[in-house]
RNA sequence: GCGCCGUUAGCUCAGCUGGAUAGAGCGUUGGUCUACGGAACCAAAGGCCAGGAGUUCGAAUCUCUUACGGCGCGCCA
């Protein structure tokens, strides 16, 4: 139920509605002062009286009694109290009827939301670079589908550019078929950057790439047949890390996919004047709107990033009819997609509005910025492999009986990792160091999955528990707290699919964990005075690792049953 | 030069649409302990919320400004 409705609709203030005045109630810092409070400050101009005295009057009319156990002004602030009984009935009748479905809705109503994510590019390794736009886009769409929309995955893979040209050129140079076809897209790595060394010394090898490059593009037969290869070998590798995070996709049409629609754009863009020679390319003026201007095509007649994007959008917009499009790109390209989608309105698209971009922080080494090329990356396999074999470790010491370790240790290692990426606000920038990714301990998914063993232990012990229970007299601090709690899943779910920001689910895992810590430590529950008291208790564990476990899902995070 | 973003405890970060004494984790110091899983719990120390000005009854939160840092700014993606 709403206590702040329920509160606001018996408090008759002149001149407001009962919403206007639900949406002022908040929480007071400490809970002796009660649970949920009126700030009487803004009353006071509009009933012209001081807020002390305001909070006097409704006071005095507001009828104590059902939910609400006392009502107290002090010092313009007019302090509820609730009837914790009956509030935590409510949360714990919720929690536990709704099961996996705690936090869901369907206010999404199935309307299509496309979120273009992770963007793979052909012929690099994964690494820790591309982590951030994978697991929080792999979140978000899950956030979606959990609130009753339909997400749609889409991999807007990198293949398309002159770099593969150079791929192809150094291949034909240096490459061997075997070696390649064993040792995957780290052998194409290595060629790549030795391409790029070599090429200083031989400018030529420029000139000998971009032949190639055309030559993809003209789709000579052997050309493309190494290029399809070089993609296959990706996919290949990068899968592996997919099945590992559970990330999937709708879609993998990316660059190359729209390399014959843009055509059509670039004629609209002309037809509706918007299209200006400027230096021999052409380009959208955006100096009206602040911006650079946007380039459509080069002086030698070809297109660019912008261009495919645009051409990405429209055929999103005919083939899905999205209600919105998010790219969880990183914050580097801010200016590129502010382009993109004033491009796309001045064309009259009034959809462009629904285009959304997910910026999010940029990952670095402590050593300084990653490069390919320079071969200063991490590669996300052995950060997880690293993850993993930690757990693994540790799991053996303290649970050496364990029969099923090595899934256990995937399910912490891997959990580790995703939850270090999504435990901070997306726009922050990241420092990786391996001393960070490997620390289990604090504010980790490791603590928050060893609070679920624990919870499910004492449920194991109890013999499952008995399905009825009933309220007891009083509710001690520490049950009240987690309750509490427990109730803030639904509307943090909202909130970060609202904002974009899993970390907000994160976040709620830690504190529901510590809330659960506290009240396991205070309170005995298979040991309790009474078997009613127990049976409460009981269910009030299982609504955490309910809460706790639905949380958990929607970063991609499972949780082991012992650990 | 212009634009976007960031700046809160020694370190890494929370802080909801402005509200009552600014919160975690790590680290430090000291405790809990025959525990329903110690991968836990408790306590202490540690803050001019980058500086300044403004709006307001009230500002870490809103506005302006300065400093520092990151990113971007026509034929890469």
């Amino acid at each position: 139920m709403d206590y702040k409705k329920y509160i606001a609709e018996r408090l008759p203030v002149e001149g407001m509605t009962a919403e206007e005045v639900a949406s002022l109630i908040a929480c007071p810092p400490d809970p002796s002062m009660g649970d949920y409070a009126l700030p009487c400050f803004k009353l006071a101009k509009v009933l012209r009286k001081s807020p002390a005295a305001i909070a006097e009057a409704l006071c005095a009319a507001f009828p104590v009694g059902g939910v609400v156990s006392k009502a107290e002004a002090v010092n313009g602030y007019l302090n509820f109290t609730v009837d914790r009984a009956a509030m935590v009935r409510d949360i714990l009748s919720e929690a536990l009827s709704k099961g996996d479905r705690y936090g869901a809705s369907d206010a999404g109503m199935g309307r299509v939301v496309c979120i273009d994510y992770s963007s793979v590019n052909i012929a690099k390794r994964f690494h820790i670079g591309h982590l951030s736009t994978t697991v929080l886009g792999a979140a978000i769409y899950r956030i979606l589908n959990f609130l009753g929309y339909k997400s749609v995955g889409i991999n807007h893979l990198g293949d398309y550019g002159t770099q593969f040209g150079k791929l192809i050129s150094a291949y034909k140079r240096w490459g061997n078929r075997e070696e390649i076809e064993k040792q995957g897209v780290s052998a194409l790595n290595d060629i790549y950057v030795r391409w790029h060394k070599e090429a200083e010394a031989h400018p030529e090898l420029e000139d000998e790439a971009r032949a190639y490059f055309k030559k993809i593009e003209e789709k000579d037969p052997e050309c493309m047949a190494l290029f399809d290869w070089f993609k296959e070998l990706t996919m290949k590798d990068v899968q592996k890390i997919y099945d590992l995070l559970d990330v999937r996709f709708d879609s993998y049409a990316g660059e190359s996919f729209y390399s014959d629609k843009m055509g059509p754009v670039v004629e609209e863009l002309r037809e509706k004047g918007l299209l200006r020679e400027s230096q021999g390319a052409q380009i959208v003026d955006l100096e009206a709107y602040g911006m650079p201007p946007c380039i459509i095509l080069k002086k030698d007649g070809t297109s660019l990033y912008a261009t495919r994007d645009m051409a990405a959008a429209i055929y999103r917009k005919n083939t899905y009819d999205f209600y919105k499009c998010l790219y969880v790109v990183a914050y580097q390209q801010n200016l590129h997609f502010r382009q993109v989608f004033k491009v796309l309105e001045l064309m009259g698209k009034p959809w462009a509005k629904d285009l959304v971009h997910v910026a999010y922080g940029m990952v670095s080494l402590e050593e300084g910025a990653m490069s390919t090329r320079k071969g200063n990356v991490v590669f996300l396999e052995d950060v997880i492999d690293k993850c993993i074999e930690k757990a693994y470790a540790i799991v053996s010491e303290k649970n050496p009986d364990l029969e099923n370790k090595e899934e256990v240790a995937k399910k912490v290692g891997v959990g580790a990792v995703i939850f270090g990426a999504l435990y901070n606000s997306k726009i922050k920038d990241i420092v990786f160091s391996y001393d960070k990714v490997l620390n289990f301990e604090g504010e980790t998914s490791v603590y928050v999955q060893y609070t679920c063993a624990r919870a499910r232990s004492v449920l194991q012990k109890a013999g499952g528990a008995a399905a009825d229970w009933e309220m007891p007299a009083a509710i001690a601090d520490e049950e009240f707290e987690l309750a509490k709690a427990v109730a803030a899943f639904p509307d943090t779910v909202l909130a970060a699919a609202e904002k974009y920001e899993p970390c907000l689910i994160a976040r709620l895992c830690v504190d529901v964990a510590q809330k659960f810590n506290k009240f396991y430590f205070d309170c005995k529950i298979l040991s309790a005075e009474t078997d009613a008291l127990k049976n409460f208790r009981l269910a009030l564990t299982r609504a955490t690792l309910q809460t706790l476990t639905n949380a958990l899902a929607l970063l991609g995070i499972g949780v082991p049953e012992k650990m």
